[in-house]
DNA sequence: GTCTATACATGGATAGAC
DNA sequence: GTCTATCCATGTATAGAC
């Protein structure tokens, strides 16, 4: 994914060059958003070591040489996708999580929440850019806010579901909800790779039993 | 990593052309070797989209044309680094796992484990070739066989752990052994990003506190 | 803002010398 | 079995026309 570096670098952007990123502005930002869904259709089908602007370019249709206008190299176009996606995702689990007061619903949630983002093809678009940050600082630095709104937001869904009980004070919350997002994450790989998707289907399935059990619990020891 | 492929494709190989993979016999077998090394250093460093045969070259101070002439392509030498890599991996877990009676111990062997591979940098190779495998059907086989094993080995532990115990009639034993096996992997993708070693200290120090206790109580549930 | 054309670099893969 | 040299495909990045 990379050459040669023969770029003025961060230089301040004179004039009229080298937008670095989406100038904010009207006019292209339909082609921005084209750009966008182009490299996370490329990500998705090719994987991260088969994106090159060329190959973006192939999957809008578009002109190979509009990813260098508008985000200066292809690492920029992928830092945005990070960027976006992490935001949406955010959005989707801060609302998703807030009605969550036990942990069945949190299972509940998080079946639904998997099974969309499978199906929409995102966790795969994740976990190709989080294989590209190893070796690239700044993709890396894209993708860790996303990751950390995520942790966050389960983190504080589990104090929700534990308030109030014998386990909130016992319980590491930061440590599980971690987990909990890692997991998310190991499923996706694993998935990927086995192709056996009725295992996660049965995974949260059981975890809807046992979950139910815990409530049970929690509720006789609290009250 | 790839370009044309004016390859004759697996032809059967004539006689003295094109050994696909390590001709088994003696001469060549230390530069096989140090191919290897070689692959899993630049997958190391570079990760799957930084991979070439040129770039593992370098990293084993070898000739490129080597790695065609004793693999066939690339791919082939990515094939046999996940190959080796998964049956040492299956060999240590099994002989980590073996000695495994109770919860508490099942967590310390995760923990050692886990520290060895992240210290040997094994989790990264193994995620890189993940993420790799994605768009390459036959890596994603060489892959998959190890990730089977492990899960299978995770799964006859736990079994073990829960024998004799009124939990082992009610957890799904291949469930949670297919979530840990996805935990191990997610962390370590995790990790790779956010860059922070004592998360997954915490972590297990927090599964130690609670795997006690579940022990405790499985064996005044039991005896 | 978008396109074509083009420079230059890198990579896959092979032939042939040793 | 290993090396050098080489061909050709692909990719990055820019210049300049529109």
């Amino acid at each position: 994914m990379s050459a040669q570096a023969q770029h003025p670098e961060a230089s301040v952007a004179t004039t009229p060059k080298a937008p670095r990123r989406a100038p904010a502005s009207d006019a292209g930002a339909d082609t921005r958003d084209r750009l966008i869904d182009a490299a996370r259709a490329c990500l998705q089908s090719e994987g991260i070591a088969g994106v090159s602007a060329r190959a973006i370019a192939r999957h809008g249709d578009l002109n190979q040489a509009l990813v260098f206008y508008h985000y200066g190299a292809v690492e920029g176009l992928l830092q945005e996708v990070a960027r976006i996606d992490s935001d949406r995702r955010a959005q989707l689990y801060a609302t998703e999580l807030a009605a969550v007061a036990t942990l069945a619903e949190l299972v509940a949630v998080g079946r639904r929440i998997h099974d969309a983002e499978a199906a929409r093809g995102s966790t795969v678009v994740l976990s190709q850019l989080l294989a590209g940050a190893h070796s690239s600082p700044a993709l890396g630095e894209a993708v860790h806010g996303g990751m950390a709104a995520w942790t966050t937001l389960v983190e504080q869904a589990l104090g929700r579901v534990l308030a109030n009980t014998p386990l909130a004070s016992v319980v590491p919350i930061g440590d599980i909800a971690y987990a909990i997002a890692s997991l998310f994450l190991g499923l996706e790989l694993m998935g990927g790779v086995d192709g056996d998707l009725e295992r996660v289907d049965s995974l949260f399935t059981s975890l809807d039993a046992v979950s139910a059990l815990v409530d049970a619990l929690l509720r006789s020891g609290t009250a």
